[in-house]
RNA sequence: GCCGGCUUAGCUCAGCUGGUAGAGCAGCGGUUUUGUAAACCGAAGGUCACGGGUUCGAUUCCUGUAGCCGGCACCA
């Protein structure tokens, strides 16, 4: 006898090898036609499977969000069902349930092409309709693999042989098809229902290495009820409306073009976006205790020799020649220029922790297929810095690190999911005590900071482990921004050290640490966040003066002039257009506030301000719009310090917003 | 780099099976002085990404190249 405890806490005892459908059965006949997986003690089991033991038991419904997975794992099967059955001689390999559908990996001469995958949808829904009972079959290990041999699915004989010995091999059955799977799976096809769709068709590599076959990957999206495939289909057009290259397009912020691939030309507008987040950040650092520098562009290639970099990343470094015959290469990365002023002239202990920090425009020659938009480009700046710092400043230093990151990831209105701890990856240098000690001095870290990190296995630089900062837009999308990473190996490759106490020399420890990455994705990443309406004091432009008559053009120029001398960013438009037509044109812009000025508030001395987004509009003298607009419009740092100093402004419009 | 797709006016897009292209918006020239998300009229704007081939004839079919898009791999 087993017992099994219902989740409302009653307890109740059943015959050894009854399976989740017979209790089903037992509570309600409509509960059986209703369940499709029973969760054992947290683990699922198909709905026909003997229990193995008694505890914790639940069945799963269509309703349950846990049977979304296995749904999704299930239409990958049935699609591939359907595209064995409409091109014989496909070998199938994996299809998983992934983040909002699935996929399966398939092995074929000819590639599909886009109107295969409308004959596989079509398909896949006969399946459906066929409602094959799907059922799960444990095999011998030698006769599976035997067995796929011979059908010529030599890539599932190739999962089995390194499976570990142990393993249980299982194979599902539904109708003719079958397919090596761990399950568990839905009682018979029809429950897959149709709330799905096929949408991409990509290339992937055999065991996602490069070396191997290139598979042809189908992915689809499949959900529990047709309301919910609609309501996910919405999403993916919502989040293709904040795609920051169509809304850079459309306010004019930069353009990338065909002779610069993965390069970027920013217009003004762009621009003044990007001084407004570097001069914030530099004031962050300032505040911080770092220190700015420069360093050159172009190096010799013996100075990226000795730094190790030409080695590994020759490959993916631009290198020029000059007429002398000399061989340079732009920097991909500041670290080592930054070493050269730590070396330059003796440093003592008391220089110690050096926070040197540079908004460095690197180079590297990124693969053509990586290039995407501003998200990953071959030139970017980074707002890069380097501790140089004695090991036993380490944690306070990177505990710092993540207190100043975590402010500017809010002060940008970005929320931060999990700060990710990457560690030792397979190719790695150093001992494993080393690891040891390095991971773990990170965690301390992290810990120190109020922070648990995620561990990520195997993720780290193949020098040192890292910690990742991955923040969550708007709508609910991951980006990773923000990272430090601990490093011995390069002070020890270009001879830093540092005159200690005891008078001898020591090797200091550098700290690789950047809060947004690139300014250029950064920019991308805050353009997605915010749909390009941004916060007045990140928007380029913040105010338009327009006029409803020419009547009143010399008032509209007047407070123009008066906002701008309140260093607001401020435009003018006087044309001879409707009022109507004026703020289309500024909405679909993103001016965040437009000040209308018509006759009647000409002669007030008065501005009619409406911000986007809302219809409603504010009136307020000139004088007043322009010290409220003015403190609205100061960067998140500079209105804390403003509040401190208690300036009546800035409390002014608290109480206002 | 690899797999698939796309590339037509500044932008967004039409153009069935081959007969050298069309709309809306923007821009330009006029008219209109306007009250909170598109006033009206007019003229203009294209080596149909680029190269080669098939054809009497190619934006259309074939092929090569590039860029972009979606994935994969990569990301110091």
């Amino acid at each position: 006898m087993i017992d099994l405890i219902f989740p409302d806490g009653s307890k109740r005892q059943f015959e050894d090898g009854v399976s989740g459908r017979d209790v089903a059965a037992s509570i309600a006949k409509s509960l059986e036609k209703r369940a499709l997986l029973i969760k054992l003690d947290g683990a699922l089991y198909d709905l026909d499977r003997a229990l193995p033991g008694g505890g914790a038991f639940e069945i799963l419904t269509r309703e349950s969000p846990e049977a979304l997975d296995t749904i999704r794992h299930d239409a990958s099967h049935v699609m591939a069902q359907a595209v064995q059955e409409l091109f014989p001689g496909t070998q199938v390999t994996i299809g998983p349930a992934i983040e909002d559908g699935f996929y399966y990996d398939f092995a074929r001469e000819t590639p599909f092409s886009l109107d295969d995958l409308a004959k596989i949808e079509h398909r896949m829904k006969e399946i459906v309709d066929r409602d094959e009972k799907i059922v799960r079959e444990v095999w011998d290990r030698k006769e599976a693999i035997a067995h796929f041999k011979s059908i010529g699915e030599d890539y599932k004989a190739e999962i089995i042989t390194d499976l570990p010995g142990d393993e249980v091999i299982t194979v599902y059955r539904q109708g003719e098809w079958k397919d090596l799977c761990l399950g568990p799976h839905l009682p018979s096809t029809k429950h897959v229902g149709k709330a799905f769709k096929l949408t991409k068709l990509a290339g992937a590599y055999w065991r996602g290495d490069h070396r191997n076959a290139q598979l042809q990957r189908i992915y689809g999206t499949a959900w529990a009820s047709e309301a919910d495939l609609e309501a996910y289909l919405h999403r993916l057009e919502e989040a293709e409306k904040r795609d920051h290259r169509k809304i850079g397009r459309a306010m004019n912020l930069f353009h990338m073009q065909e002779e610069g691939k993965g390069m970027v030309f920013w217009h003004d507008k762009g621009l003044t976006l990007w001084r407004i987040v570097e001069s914030y950040v530099r004031r962050r650092l300032d505040a911080a205790g770092y220190i700015e520098v420069r360093t050159p562009q172009v190096l010799d290639r013996v100075f990226w020799e000795k730094s190790g970099h030409w080695e590994k990343y020759r490959p993916n470094m631009f290198v020029c020649e000059t007429e002398e015959g000399e061989e340079l290469s732009l920097k991909p990365m500041n670290c080592p220029g930054h070493v050269q002023i730590f070396n330059f002239g003796q440093r003592s202990y008391r220089d110690l922790p050096m926070r040197m920090a540079e908004f460095g425009a690197c180079h590297r020659y990124e693969p053509s297929g990586a290039l995407h938009g501003l998200m990953r480009v071959r030139a970017f700046t980074q707002d890069d810095a380097h501790i140089f710092c004695r090991e036993d400043q380490i944690e306070e230093e990177t505990a710092r690190f993540i207190e100043l990151a975590s402010s500017i990831h809010s002060d940008f209105g970005l929320q931060r999911d999990h700060i990710a701890l990457a560690t030792r990856p397979d190719v790695r240098a150093g001992s494993d005590e080393f690891w040891d000690k390095a991971e773990s001095q990170m965690l301390a870290a992290a810990r120190k900071a109020g922070v648990e990190p995620v561990i990520y296995e195997g993720d780290g630089a193949f020098y040192a482990p890292k910690l990742d900062f991955i923040l969550k837009d708007a709508i609910g999308r991951m980006w990773t921004c923000g990272t430090i990473q601990l490093d011995y190996v390069l002070p020890e490759r270009l001879d830093a050290t540092y005159i200690g106490e005891d008078g001898a020399k020591h090797r200091p420890v550098m700290l690789h640490r950047a809060i947004c990455g690139s300014l250029e994705r950064f920019i991308g990443v805050l353009i997605e966040n915010y749909a390009g309406s941004f916060p007045l004091w990140l928007a380029p432009t913040q105010v338009v003066v327009a006029t409803i008559t020419s009547d009143a053009a010399e008032f509209a120029q007047q407070a123009a002039a008066e906002l701008r001398a309140a260093g607001l960013r401020v435009e003018v438009d006087l044309r001879n257009e409707k009022i109507n037509y004026k703020i289309r044109e500024h909405s679909l812009a993103k001016a965040p506030v437009i000040a209308v000025v018509g006759r009647r508030e000409a002669e007030e001395g008065k501005v009619a301000l409406r911000r986007l987004g809302s219809d409603g509009q504010t009136i307020l003298s000139l004088a007043e719009a322009v010290k409220a607009l003015a403190s609205e419009a100061l960067p998140p740092d500079l209105a804390r310090t403003a509040i401190m100093s208690g300036s009546a402004s800035v409390g002014a419009v608290a109480e206002e917003s």
